[in-house]
RNA sequence: GGAAAGAUGGCAGAGUGGUCGAAUGCGGCGGUCUUGAAAACCGUUGAGGGUCAAACCUCCGGGGGUUCGAAUCCCUCUCUUUCCGCCA
């Protein structure tokens, strides 16, 4: 969430920017100042009435030490009645504070300059293309067929496991996903990001802190009889890692990588492109996290979108790189950059990474700040996130676009993983 | 799952109702001394809000309560440790 220093300090500006991200911020930002003046003025009152409490407290302590009874009680009488009226103060200042908050959450965070206007995916800006696009002297099969074909998952024994969007990867399927997780994450490594294997069920704090409660509530998984949520994402317990922690200016950037399996419900999400790997519930993910330097972090944000581009082109896929306009953009970020392949028996380009700069919008509410040498006060750290890569699509294009009539290719780079170079 | 003990500043660890936001040690920072360093000595050193700055307010695991006054008493939740049980 956006900080109310932010907000206070240049109303219009947060306006305006936000228009960029087709919200309306007009009247939440109005409400926001007015409760902020009376709050600051409630927050006084409280604080002289229990400042006038604490003074008569001490007194009567040392008159009770000088045996001034009499006095003492008096004072007792005085004190009791002032902590009845700074409770109805005190009632009022947290109804304020609630209000506030409710209204804070509601604004999504502010688009970077060089967002593009736009109102939806059709208006992103296209970055950047590259890879050969794929050529064949037969028709390709989609990869639901190829996988059926060469029996290397089995999406209907998932249903019968447990539903629809829980594949069973069988024989080569598993290796080839073992191989992926394990090629990202050795990329991820040599590229200076610290591996982490974090709990794949997190708590409310965790959950309310990077933002997936209470906007994204009903698309995770809960655990209800220990109330916890199936992460929907690495993010969620890698970025919490670092919930209430005060770094030192030095320790930056903060790199973390981690493979997990990510639960998401969709729902909502029903008819399109939910076939074979396109959508799932269960899939499996590598997630780069940075923590930086505000000063820093839209280099590192570059650097992230290098390292995943890196990632694809090593795998031989073809892809395009496009900024997300305002429309598309996402609550809580400030600047994403989206990856897409070409599938070549769908005949279309799927999202498989999303790299994005929160700025300081989840830094706030989980409290992660640095000390800064030029500033006595801590400052809200920098997060950026994003997938390198998530698994399904990717699979689903290398099986696409490698088919030949009597098998399937093993990009280059994966054959030392993986310890064969095609599947038959 | 059962029983017991516990949760205090970066760390260790005092504090069981009245100047306690918290002794002491370690660590960090600054200084004296030194050619430099170490040692020694002196000073300083939590967070949030608030203010031009201060005053002031809040925070001793979380929440609630008792009291004029709570780190300290009560309730509750969470977590940790040890023992027992179960177990990959």
């Amino acid at each position: 969430m956006l900080t109310i220093k932010q907000i206070t300090n240049n109303p219009q500006e947060i306006i305006d920017r936000l228009k960029i991200k087709n919200f309306d911020a007009q009247k939440i930002v109005n409400q926001i100042i007015e409760i902020d003046t009376v709050k600051r003025q409630t927050q006084k009152k409280v604080d002289d009435l229990k400042a006038e409490q604490n003074k008569i407290a001490k007194k009567i302590g040392l008159l009770f030490k000088n045996k001034k009874i009499v006095e003492a009680n008096k004072a007792k009488t005085t004190a009791s009645n002032l902590k009845t009226a700074t409770k109805e103060v005190e009632k009022y200042f947290s109804q304020l504070d609630e209000q506030m908050y409710n209204c804070i959450v509601e604004l999504p965070n502010i688009p970077h300059q060089s967002v593009p206007l736009g109102k939806s995916d059709a208006d992103n800006e296209l970055i950047k293309k590259g890879g050969k696009m794929p050529t064949f002297d037969f028709k390709p099969l989609p990869h639901w067929e190829l996988t059926k074909k060469y029996d290397i998952i089995d999406f209907e024994l998932g249903n019968k496991l447990t539903g629809s969007g829980f594949p069973v990867y069988k024989g080569k399927g598993a290796k080839i996903q073992r191989a992926l997780i394990n090629f990202f994450l050795d990329e991820g490594e040599k590229a200076g990001y610290q591996e982490i294997m974090p709990p794949l069920l997190v708590n409310k704090d965790s959950a309310y802190a990077t933002g997936q409660l209470p906007d994204k509530d009903g698309q995770m998984y809960h655990a209800t009889e220990d109330n916890f949520y199936l992460i929907p994402t690495a993010e969620v317990p890698i970025t919490n890692i670092y919930r209430n922690v005060i770094l030192d200016e030095k320790d930056f950037p903060v790199k973390m990588t981690g493979y997990t399996p990510c639960f998401r419900r969709e729902a909502g999400s029903y008819g399109k492109d939910v076939r074979g790997l396109n959508r799932l519930h269960q899939f499996d993910k590598v997630e780069i996290v940075q923590l930086q330097n505000p000063e820093k972090s839209y280099e590192t944000l570059d650097e992230m979108v290098s390292h995943v581009e890196n990632l694809i082109i090593k795998l031989d896929l073809p892809y395009r790189i496009v900024k997300l306009c305002g429309g598309d953009l996402s609550f809580t970020s400030a600047l994403t950059y989206d990856f897409e392949v070409y599938s070549a028996a769908q005949e279309k380009w799927l999202e498989v990474s999303s790299v994005s700069n929160f700025e300081a919008f989840q830094s706030n509410r989980l409290k992660l700040r640095y000390k800064s040498k030029n500033s006595k006060k801590n400052q809200l750290a920098h997060t950026l996130n994003g997938s390198a890569l998530a698994l399904p699509r990717i699979l689903a294009t290398i099986l696409e676009n490698n088919q030949t009539k009597d098998g399937i290719k093993i990009p280059e780079v994966l054959v030392p993983f993986i310890g064969f170079d095609n599947i038959k």
